[in-house]
DNA sequence: CTGAAAGCGCTAACAT
DNA sequence: ATGTTAGCGCTTTCAG
């Protein structure tokens, strides 16, 4: 394996000059960077980035934390950061939290430790307190999730409590008033004491819609779960349930998608027994049937646009930014409601 | 940020006392030993591994490649194997190739740059001529996609001709004859003169089985793609055909749902007038109407196994490995044919 | 415009 | 059992 002292012999110069040439430093003679170029080009060599990264320059390397990559959700962004930091020439490590505070933490040493240049936070289980001490290693980026009291970090979500109490109000007026609802919770239960945010808001959403038009909101109808087989199972709950809701309002598609499957194998219609929404507007909500009526979250703009908002602080172009960025969340209603 | 040089001033011991610590070395003092730790913690320091890295030891990262995170089957593989990474306390990191040959080679130069100890390809667009020399710098598994030619370094897959065969025998036994087929490619045509055994080994299973029966395979019939909507638009193209086929096999069941949702649609009914296989048995698979007949892919113990595979390589545990481990790939018969 | 030299933080002989 | 020393490959003053 070559390395710049190989180069630089080869091209007869001396290791600073084969850096300048790396580094695109001017004032190099044409001839000089030429045989450098060819050097490097004849030998296959790249630049160990261990050293460069011990050297104290940057490393190019973004981490992206999510809980659960098969989540189509964070799949999706996941890709839409990837090919914004492509472009930037960054590369991107992607840290599997599934939901666990000590690997959410073991992820963020990677920033402490110059391992990458900045973080981008997709979901985040610890307290806001916990993680702010590392803001001073490199800046971190929220996206789609956030604690409790942030600050000193952008981050780019949807008005989680507001698409809420809009797709609430779709129900309610179209004639459904007794609503269920299903909480999202990812991956693990959260730890004792620690609440999401995200949850948080949009439960409020529901309830405040719900108190609006004085519809009751019963304890019993409240559910949650994150997978299909959570959703199989609620509908099987619910069918032993003396007090049926006539909806159910879920926190992701996949919930709703199996609610859905359950439903057809119980002889449940949809939506003329049970309607359903969703959550996210997965590529799956328009293969249901019936289509799902859910809420869009703008996974390729909360992706590219976290990925930017890095990118620009990493390139110190960012005097002061809006510490929360709301991306439109319409509403999508399809055959479910 | 504190450097092992303070830890050893605050203990009162020489950096290569503090370093045999770290490294859990014998032969040191308890007392040492303890003061170190306390110093350690103290100072809240952790090893700047970009250092550990240039020195040569080992990364505890693996890169692994996919051609396209958000492909479902993808995100499940990987998720398999960030379980398995996760509990050797091995990092993962994604390297999401679009299926660009220059991107796959720039992900493998972290092997032979020292960033990552072993590299995971669960897709390949490189010959194996190519990518063959990394072998040098470390270890390399395949996983699901293989190059032809393939020596030196081990796949975990499972076998796609008799996997073909035995779903288009399946078809023809079961009265379908004019069978339609849509190979699989990813994100992007692949480059000139490069094709995926992996498709043609597919498709070769296809034609076998179609010649024991004496069919013939129209070209016209023959169509690629990889998302719903090409899926959509295979459906379309298939309407507009004077000589329509009674099935059609695709390389994925993402393509599947979208012929499936299409055919909705243009009032197409599946299976009767035309019945349609997919390839992964996706979560999807079983919310489609009708549910897809499918080719299970064992996504999580691809992962796993292939995943294992290259720790015991990395842990010298392997003297000799199979080249090829096929895993079991039952077809799913469900109701789309 | 270019080279010599120092040093980033760490580990592994080599001495003691 | 522990310290001393020599680099790993790179960038960046500092002189010329």
């Amino acid at each position: 394996m070559s390395t710049i002292k190989d180069v630089a012999t080869k091209a007869g110069v001396s290791r600073s000059t084969v850096s300048r040439v790396l580094n695109n430093h001017p004032y190099v003679d044409e001839k000089k960077r030429k045989a450098v170029q060819d050097a490097i080009k004849e030998l296959g060599y790249t630049p160990n980035s261990s050293a460069q990264r011990l050297r104290g320059t940057e490393t190019k390397t973004i981490a992206v934390l999510v809980s659960r990559i098969v989540n189509p959700f964070f799949s999706a962004v996941v890709d839409a950061m990837d090919e914004v930091a492509t472009m930037h020439s960054y590369r991107m490590i992607l840290c599997n939290t599934r939901g666990r505070a000590d690997q959410e933490l073991h992820f963020l040493e990677l920033l402490r430790t110059k391992q990458v240049d900045g973080v981008i936070l997709a979901s985040v289980v610890n307290e806001w307190e916990t993680i702010y001490p590392y803001l001073q290693y490199g800046p971190i980026v929220l996206c789609n999730e956030y604690p409790r009291g942030l600050h000193g970090a952008p981050v780019i979500t949807i008005d989680q409590k507001k698409a809420m109490t809009t797709i609430t109000k779709h129900l309610l007026h179209k004639g459904y008033h007794s609503i269920a609802y299903c909480n999202v919770y990812d991956v693990n239960h959260l730890p004792e004491g620690v609440r999401s945010p995200l949850a948080e808001d949009r439960y409020e959403g529901f309830v405040q819609a719900m108190e609006m038009e004085g519809k009751v909101v019963h304890s019993s109808w409240r559910f949650s779960g994150h997978s299909v087989d959570d959703g199989r199972n609620i509908l099987r709950t619910i069918l032993g349930l003396t007090n049926r809701p006539d909806a159910i309002i879920t926190g992701s598609d996949e919930i709703a998608a199996g609610i859905i499957a359950e439903a057809k194998i119980k002889n449940v219609r949809i939506p003329e027994d049970l309607a359903v929404v969703g959550f996210d507007n997965q590529p799956t909500a328009t293969l249901l049937e019936p289509q799902l009526t859910t809420i869009h979250q703008p996974t390729f703009e909360m992706g590219k646009q976290t990925m930017e908002m890095l990118l620009a602080l990493l390139a110190n172009q960012v005097e002061q930014f809006e510490p929360v960025t709301f991306l439109e969340a319409p509403i999508q209603i399809r055959h479910s409601t």
